[in-house]
Parts: structure tokens; C-alpha cells; sequence
RNA sequence: GGCGGCGUGGCCGAGUGGUUUAGGCAGGGGCCUGCAAAGCCCCGUACGGCGGUUCGAUUCCGCCCGCCGCCUCCA
């Protein structure tokens, strides 16, 4: 059974389900403000990879991912481009679809909108403010979180603590710095919904704690999303269902950072790279490789040169499966168990995966099990013995789909008909034993971007 | 200031109280090849510093140094 690491106690334990056989995961999605960044790349990539090893696991998975559409920043530059803004979110939520597809990560089976529950916000809001837990002042609802008990869990400081560094806000009203906005009364000019409050919009906290809870129910696994979240967007999100009365996530699970030159890579420090240029100047595999060679909760620097590792190693998995013409697993949906690999398995390889990803999700210690894999097919293959290999090919193959990482066989590559021609006029040079020509041919082929290979059928190409 | 994390061989990056190694990339040697490429085999005597616990520590404890993060919008 899968263990994992909980923000709440600070212990990797057991993942404890409501029922056996399923989970429900609620991971906190992006702000449609701007073009998605390598940090939304990585928790969504983390989460993916949780999602499909826990249905590799043979558990029921319901993945809940939000998507906030109504937001200050929205709000700011959607009036500075001068566009509505619900066409300025439609347009940044498209493009993080457009990307997450690029990177292999499953669609969420619910995708909810703020903007779509605000009723439900505002009802949740009314029930704290009745239980006498929130309270109104001139610019809005706060929840008074001395009133929650365990403020702090994830913050996992002491609230004392916390509070000297609090922001001190314009608004005095507030009982203390840590209240944080619940409704937000509008300005004059900007979007809003009615309320018993007046006319506003909510805070940003609260949406997730009335998704959740509406999609998942109470008492649902597992709560995740960046380290930045812990404090206090999740926090905070607890604090409501705490004070509503209303059991929370059992599990709180948070990646770490994308670093660039050892620094966080953030909006405000304003040193992210978008997705969208990552992905067209390298493969898109090469980022979900580079997420898994680390763990979750380390920070990863992701730089040219990292990059190309990891594509150096996304090339020797891709050899793998041209030379075992290996099936694309990932054809028929993620993986649910080994039996989806395309022949008898590697048990104790498959042992060693799982063992692996129990541990807290140690995705370097399962991808070494692949790559160790990749190296025993080759090696058995060299001397013959076919059954071994298949078994370890067709083993990192169930592995690498399990990871939703997707081989390139040679059918990836289409080869125009003069490619193929000097191809076939190689072979002919070689069988004529004209070496020099065949080695011009080589030449010709690479500098128009191909790799050159000879093998018993003959000159075999490939895109570099 | 409070709280927390990290420091492993050329690079990335796991892990462990002691016996045989993570794994990948790069490099060196070899096999294979017309030459290559791919693949395979072998190799480089790694654990920030100082103490302590221990028969024995990279792994446990303490201190120090260095780096980073959170305490404020942020994946």
C-alpha cells in the first residue's frame, strides 16, 4: 500500500481510504491569469503520476482538479488588455489545456470553476458567519481564525509565530492580522455577485474548501498542490471546514519547488519560464522525465542542461522500443495492473517498481528499475536469449506506461521518399563495398538532421 | 527574528550503521562494426567541516559553515 509523506503531521504513513478500493484526490489548480509556468508543469506532472500509479494500483481513482477563474490578478489584466473577463480566462484555460495534453497529463474527471459556485461560497460563508466564527466589516467577511482549533497544522508553526509576521492591513477591523477575506466587497467596476453582504466576489480560499468538499465529499484522501499552498491557502481552506464543522482532507500532500539558478522560480520574482517555450524547444517527455529522476518534495533546476539528460536518457528508453518494437502502452489509457504489459512480466522488476513507489512515491528509485530493465533486454538480446529479454523489454515497457511516460519506436519518424532513396543508395554503395560513397551518403543524411545506422536489414534512420 | 529543508563521485540524483553495486548523463578502456552509430562489459577509491555515541558513521546526536524556502500574492 501505497505511504506517503502528510504535510500535517510531517510523517510518511499510510494513505487511510474512506473505502476499499477507492481514492479521491482534490489537487489545487491553476489561476487563469497568464500562460502556465514550469512550476504548474511540475505539480501537474507530480499529481499525474500519483493519479496513474494509484491506478496501476488497481484502486478507483476520482481526480479533482480546480480551475480559479475569478481572482484580483484576473481582474487587473484582463481590464489592462482591455477584454472581458471571461474571455480572458476561457482563452488562458485553453492554452492550459493545449499544454497539459502536451505533456501526457490525464484530463481531471471534474474540472470546477469558481465562478460556477458561488453560490455555494456564499452559503458556506452565511453558515460561519451564523456559527459566529466570521464576521463582517467595512470591506468584507473575515474568518477569525483564533476561533479554529489547530490553526497552523500545516503552516506547522505556532500561531504566536505566525502572527508576528503577519502583514498588517489597512483594514483595523479585523481582529487579528491572520483573519484572512472570506467575501471581498466589490469596488465600483468591478465583477460581482450578490450577496447578504452587498455585492462582491469571493476569496480565493474559499472556493476550493466548497468544491471539494461538494465533489468529494467529506473526509476525502488526499489534498495536494505546491508547497506554496500549504500557508496559507491551504490553511486556510482547513480552517473552513474545521469551523463549519465538516471533516477535511485525510492526507495533505505538497511538491516542491522549480528552481532556476538555485532560486525559486515564481510569478513575483518573475523568473519563470513558460511551459509553452519549454516544450518547443525540447520533447515534452523530457520534462516528465526530469520530474520523476528527482522526488516530489526536492527542488528540481530545470536548465538546458538538465534538460538534455534527461532527453539523452528519453533516447535510450526510445531504443528500447524500436529494438523490441515495443507496443504503445499508453494507447489504451493508463495502465491498471501488470497485466496490461504486452507479454509475460518481470516480477521481481515489477516488485521492486512498486516497493519503489510506495515509499513515498520514490519515482528515481522506480525509474532505475527501468533503465536497469532497458539494460537487461540489451544485454540479454546480445547473446541470444529472447525470452529474457522480451520479458525485461516488455517489463520497462508496463513500467515506463505506468509512469505515463510514452516510448517512440520508429514509427514515430516519417521519411520523405528522398530520404529513403539516398537511404537505399547507401545500401547499394555497401554492398558494393564503395565505402567512400557510403560514408558520403552517411554524411548527406546527418546534415539534413538524421542519424545513420547500420543493422542486417540494412541502413536504418531516424530523427536526431 | 520564528519555523523548516538541503549540502553525495565531472554533472543530475537515490539510498544505507559495517559486507557487492542505486540509476541516468558525460568521460576513459574493451567487445561488436568496413568505419561509425546503437548495444553490451569494465573503470573511476562520493558522501560540507569539527566533535560525540559506537567495535565500526556518509548513514544516529551536537555544534559550525554554506545554500534555499516559508512566516505576504504565488504550483
Amino acid at each position: 500500500m501505497l505511504q506517503l509523506h502528510d504535510t500535517a503531521t510531517g510523517e510518511v504513513a499510510p494513505l487511510r481510504l474512506r473505502e476499499p478500493g477507492r481514492v479521491s484526490l482534490y489537487v489545487c489548480g491553476p489561476t487563469v491569469d497568464g500562460v502556465p509556468h514550469l512550476g504548474h508543469g511540475r505539480f501537474s506532472l507530480v499529481f499525474d503520476v500519483l493519479r496513474r500509479y494509484l491506478l496501476f494500483s488497481g484502486l478507483e481513482v476520482t481526480y479533482v482538479s480546480n480551475i480559479t477563474d475569478i481572482e484580483d490578478k484576473i481582474i487587473d489584466r484582463a481590464a489592462a488588455q482591455g477584454v472581458p473577463i471571461a474571455e480572458f480566462t476561457a482563452a488562458n484555460e485553453a492554452l492550459w489545456w493545449e499544454i497539459m495534453d502536451a505533456l501526457g497529463v490525464l484530463r481531471p474527471d471534474e474540472t470546477p470553476h469558481a465562478t460556477a459556485y458561488v453560490d455555494r461560497m456564499i452559503a458556506l460563508i452565511d453558515d460561519l458567519v451564523v456559527r459566529g466564527v466570521a464576521y463582517e466589516t467595512a470591506t468584507g467577511v473575515y474568518l477569525s481564525v483564533l476561533d479554529v482549533p489547530g490553526y497552523g497544522l500545516l503552516a506547522r508553526q505556532p500561531l504566536d509565530t505566525l502572527r508576528a509576521g503577519a502583514r498588517i492591513e489597512a483594514d483595523e477591523e479585523k481582529r487579528s492580522p491572520l483573519d484572512f477575506v472570506l467575501w471581498k466587497k466589490a469596488k465600483p467596476g468591478e465583477p460581482s455577485w450578490d450577496a447578504p453582504w452587498g455585492a462582491g466576489r469571493p476569496g480565493w480560499h474559499t472556493e476550493c474548501v466548497v468544491m471539494s468538499l461538494d465533489l468529494l465529499g467529506e473526509g476525502f484522501e488526499l489534498h495536494g498542490g505546491g508547497q506554496d499552498l500549504m500557508f496559507p491557502h491551504h490553511e486556510n481552506e482547513r480552517a473552513q471546514a474545521v469551523a463549519d464543522g465538516k471533516e477535511f482532507a485525510r492526507h495533505w500532500m505538497h511538491n516542491g519547488w522549480v528552481t532556476v539558478g538555485g532560486e525559486k522560480m515564481s510569478k513575483s520574482l518573475g523568473n519563470f519560464t513558460s511551459l509553452a517555450d519549454l516544450l518547443a524547444r525540447s520533447d515534452a517527455r523530457a520534462y516528465r522525465l526530469l520530474v520523476l529522476r528527482s522526488h516530489y518534495r526536492s527542488p528540481i533546476e530545470v536548465t538546458p542542461d538538465t534538460i538534455a539528460q534527461a532527453e539523452a536518457g528519453l533516447s535510450r528508453l526510445d531504443e528500447l522500443a524500436r529494438r523490441f518494437a515495443l507496443p504503445d502502452l499508453l494507447a489504451q489509457g493508463p495502465p491498471t495492473g501488470p497485466g496490461a504489459a504486452p507479454g509475460p512480466v518481470d516480477a521481481d522488476a515489477v516488485a521492486a517498481f512498486t516497493a519503489a513507489m510506495d515509499d513515498d512515491l520514490d519515482t528515481p528509485g522506480a525509474l532505475a528499475t527501468v533503465f536497469d530493465l532497458a539494460r537487461r533486454a540489451n544485454a540479454a538480446a546480445d547473446t541470444g536469449d529472447s525470452e529474457v529479454a522480451d520479458r525485461a523489454a516488455g517489463t520497462a515497457a508496463l513500467l515506463a506506461a505506468a509512469l505515463g511516460l510514452r516510448l517512440h519506436g520508429d514509427a514515430g519518424d516519417q521519411v520523405d521518399d528522398v530520404t529513403a532513396g539516398l537511404a537505399r543508395e547507401r545500401d547499394a554503395a555497401r554492398e558494393a563495398r564503395d565505402w567512400v560513397r557510403a560514408d558520403a551518403l552517411r554524411d548527406q543524411l546527418e546534415a539534413a538532421g538524421w542519424l545513420v545506422e547500420d543493422s542486417a536489414e540494412g541502413t536504418r534512420i531516424r530523427r536526431r
